[in-house]
DNA sequence: TACTATATAGTAATAATTCCTATTTGTAAA
DNA sequence: TTTACAAATAGGAATTATTACTATATAGTA
């Protein structure tokens, strides 16, 4: 007997009820795609699949959902965050503190995080030609602004 | 004696020599004040410091010239990257080797990444969260089709 | 079952990025 | 030097991504 859309797993209506978030089949459905994603979707990609379940599902409602989950930490955004571009001056190796409210991020240098070593795995991905530890949590301005 | 507009480091010419860029008023201010800046700017705000200096300067100009100068690696881009939001479902502890080119994001898993510590410094910043490591380079596909 | 705050579809507005074209300019070669 | 020409620029337009708006529908509670 084959279920076509068994519910989604403990966890998400867990996360949904601690932070107030409605249970709606369009929320089922996304959390769904983005789960057994073996990629990085974008938005529209997320969208593009859930229409294909919910054919009138809007593209902001995918998007406003995904923004959701996001800050719940049922799923994660990865770089870029599809902010401004933001360049900097400094090319020696450095890291990265980034607070994930505010956007802002503090540069910190660290000698050992310069010489962490490269896995053998990740060298049939390609020639890493930079290393860079990016730590990420609520800056004391926005925690203090709560 | 004051110097308005020193040139700028050695370096500058010789990356831009090295990768065939021309040497325009344009691209010296640009870069300069780049290399001044503290904060991690994004393109309007290079753009809008060097109309002071260049009343007539285009965005598209320093907007261009941001992403010349980050492929020849005399500045840097920091994330996000100004590209699409992507979403990724897990979110077990995980890493990252991304391709400068074609912005692929390859996760890998690595338990002593996953431990290393976080300096004392970086607490002041604030509270840790999430840890990282993105290790960036060109992919495989990306060198061949080169 | 009825109520109410929340979520939705559809669309519009805003913002960021990229493209286009006529003109100008840096640089290599004469 | 001067010349020739590929590369770069200004100005603006087009595209793409993100966010906001509003009337309607719905989930979850009383």
């Amino acid at each position: 007997m084959k279920i076509m859309n068994p519910d989604p797993a403990p966890v998400f209506f867990e996360k949904c009820a601690q932070h107030g978030l409605k249970i709606t089949p369009q929320r089922k459905v996304i959390y769904q795609e983005v789960m057994k994603a073996k990629d990085h979707p974008t938005a529209d990609a997320v969208y593009k699949r859930t229409r294909k379940i919910l054919s009138n599902i809007s593209f902001d409602t995918v998007y406003r959902t995904l923004l959701s989950f996001t800050e719940i930490g049922i799923i994660n955004l990865v770089e870029g965050y599809g902010e401004q571009k933001r360049f900097e001056p400094d090319p020696a190796p450095h890291h990265h503190f980034r607070c994930i409210k505010c956007h802002t991020i503090f540069d910190f240098e660290n000698d050992s995080y310069d010489h962490i070593p490269v896995p053998d795995e990740v060298r049939k991905y390609g020639n890493v030609t930079n290393k860079r530890v990016v730590l990420e949590g609520i800056c004391s301005k926005c925690s203090k602004s709560k």
